[in-house]
RNA sequence: GAAGUCGGCCAGGCAAUCGCUGGGAGAGCAAUCUCCUGGAGGAAAGUCCGGACUCCAUAGGGCGGGAUGCCAGGUAACGCCUGGGCGAUGUGAGUCGACGGAAAGUGCCACAGAAAAUACACCGCCGAUGGCCGCAAGGCACAGGUAAGGGUGAAAUGGUGCGGUAAGAGCGCACCGCGUCGCUGGCAACAGUCGACGGCACGGAAAACCCCAUCCGGAGCAAGGCCAAAUAGGGAAGCAUUGGUGCGGCCCGCACUGCUUCCGGGUAGGCUGCUUGAGCCAGACAGCGAUGUCUGGCCCAGAGGAAUGAUUGCCCACGACAGAAUCCGGCUUAUCGGCCGACUUCCUUC
RNA sequence: CGGGGCGUAGCGCAGCCUGGUAGCGCACCACCUUGGGGUGGUGGUGGUCGGAGGUUCAAAUCCUCUCGCCCCGA
């Protein structure tokens, strides 16, 4: 049985946190999800959210964007360990389904983490 | 049976698996783990009003400013709700209404029209009376009388009929309308085939300024409080001690106290406020009702970059608008549908 | 949480306070000027005034609700 829990300590919380995978980290992903990735020194991965409300303005949209990145993250997370995550919305994917997004969200994952081993 | 009106309620359900989180219990030095239990809405939204709460004075006085606006009641309060009145609308059940004052004052009413609020009357009508001519009928010009008719406009100073007159006119009368006072009913707004008086003096607009009545102090949970750490009363310049800050426009008043700028350095971590409340459910009583009182029972989100989710299967009416951030009461806006109750109109049958 | 501003022709703006004609510049079209083009000159086309409702005889303008965009303070 595979780890899929998602505690609290896997989150990116601070702004220092944040600008230091700005700062230094990979940048991947496509035209309206940018995924940024950077190696933490840690046995696990940490995930952090930038879902700005330019893009979705309701609340409700935004909502269910970040529940289906968590969600994405906490089944992946095995592969992704030892990496600090940023995903990066950058359109509006207000009528993207749950399924696509899944999905785009996967291969993102993917490509970041060949884009940051190098 | 069809169409419709009003009020209330619901907002996919069940199961399995993997997760997040508040509370309680247990294990462990600790990280953490296990079990039980709770976990978005009718609008959580817009932030348009009203409060509670906290700090400034206990929220004080005046000017200014703002809001409300038929009457009565309800409420912590309201711009909300209930009942009533008036007006509009619909066959009706019903629905809608910024619904005080224009004889306190100032200003406005384009164009057209004679005239847009003071009737100074354009085209007209008359010219009885007075003057002249004529025997007379009548004619002429002026003074003057007039608001019937025409035309303009969104709007033109009561309407219809009869009398009356030189022509006319509330000039007189009848009916209708209007105003003032009284009476009756009603707490009141207001109403009345009621009575008297007034011939009528009343254009629109107050979502123009304004007047009247009533109400309103300011800020907001990043309010405010506590703990820890750091700065440590650092250097320079300026202003002022009838000053500055709280305090939003000003004055008074009250409280606290030196203040501002630059240079240099540092912190922006935790706890609390934080969910038991004008709370919800049931029943009884008072009231037309909004609502209130009493009794019994219940605890029903509380995060902190921010939880309440995802996948799969089955069922059905194939699922709309939409996500709490201090908390309540409303209003407004968005919304696929479904259920219940009361009522109206039409059709058919008995 | 609190406050402010904007929306008018394809583009950038006036007009709104104090209600009656929607105007200016660039752009576009036609003509003149030139051998041709540019420049210059003359004339012209083009606007549900963000949307809905109300007040008024009459609304871009006044009032209410609503949509979108931008900015500021804590």
């Amino acid at each position: 049985m595979q780890d899929r829990r998602f505690p609290h300590h896997l989150r990116l919380t601070k702004p220092g946190e944040f600008s230091a995978v700005f700062n230094q980290g990979k940048r991947g992903g496509d035209r309206q999800i940018n995924v940024l990735c950077r190696p933490n020194g840690m046995l696990h991965a940490r995930l952090g959210m930038v879902i700005a409300k330019k893009y979705l303005r309701r609340a409700i949209d935004r909502n269910r964007i970040k529940r289906q990145i968590r969600e994405s993250f906490r089944h992946n997370k095995q592969t992704l360990r030892g990496f600090d995550m940023v995903v990066l919305l950058r359109s509006d994917i207000r009528n993207v389904s749950n399924s696509l997004l899944r999905d785009m969200l996967k291969s993102h994952w993917e490509k970041a983490i060949k884009i940051c081993a190098k």
